[in-house]
DNA sequence: CAGCACTCGGGTAATTAGGGGT
DNA sequence: AATGTCCTAATTACCCGAGTGC
C-alpha cells in the first residue's frame, strides 16, 4: 500500500520538537529565529520541523551550518 | 491536536532532579559533568536527564560505571 | 460555517550555566 | 572529593491577544 508521498519528508509541529526536549514550544521557535533549526513555514506563518535534524540534535550530533 | 509523540522518550529539568534527591540543582550538574548522570543538552546548553535513569538511581539500581 | 487546539507575536519572571570560594 | 552558596550572563518559562490549521 504504500502511499505515493512526492518528495514528502517527514515534518513535526512546533508541539512535538517541544516535548522531545522537553521545552516549551516558544524555545523552539527562538531556536528557529536563531538560525540553529531550520524551520519550514506553512503559508499561514506556522513553523514545522525536519524530523530528522530533530533527532540528530536530541542525539547530540552536532549540525553543519555553513563552515570553511 | 493531541500532539503525537514520535518515540520520545520522558525528560527531567535540573530542578526537577534535584527536588527528587533532595539536593541543590548545582549538584545534579556536578554529577552529569562527572559523567554519573547523562545528560541531554537542549540547544540552548541547558540539560535534560532521562527519566528512566534517575528512577533507577533513585531505586538504588547500580548503574553501569567504569569501575577500576 | 462554527469551533477548538495550536502557533504566532511581544514582554516579563524564573531557571540554568559557569566560575570561584567555603 | 563532594555540597552548598554568591555572582553575572544567557536561556527558558509563563503572561496576553490575534491568527492559523483542521
Amino acid at each position: 500500500m504504500t502511499a505515493r508521498t512526492p518528495e514528502a519528508e517527514p515534518l513535526l509541529t512546533p508541539a512535538e520538537v517541544a516535548s522531545m526536549f522537553r521545552v516549551d514550544p516558544k524555545t523552539v521557535t527562538r531556536w528557529a529565529k536563531a538560525g540553529k533549526l531550520t524551520s519550514i513555514r506553512t503559508l499561514g506563518g506556522h513553523r514545522r520541523y525536519r524530523e530528522a535534524e530533530v533527532r540528530a540534535l536530541l542525539a547530540g550530533i552536532p549540525q553543519q551550518r555553513s563552515e570553511a
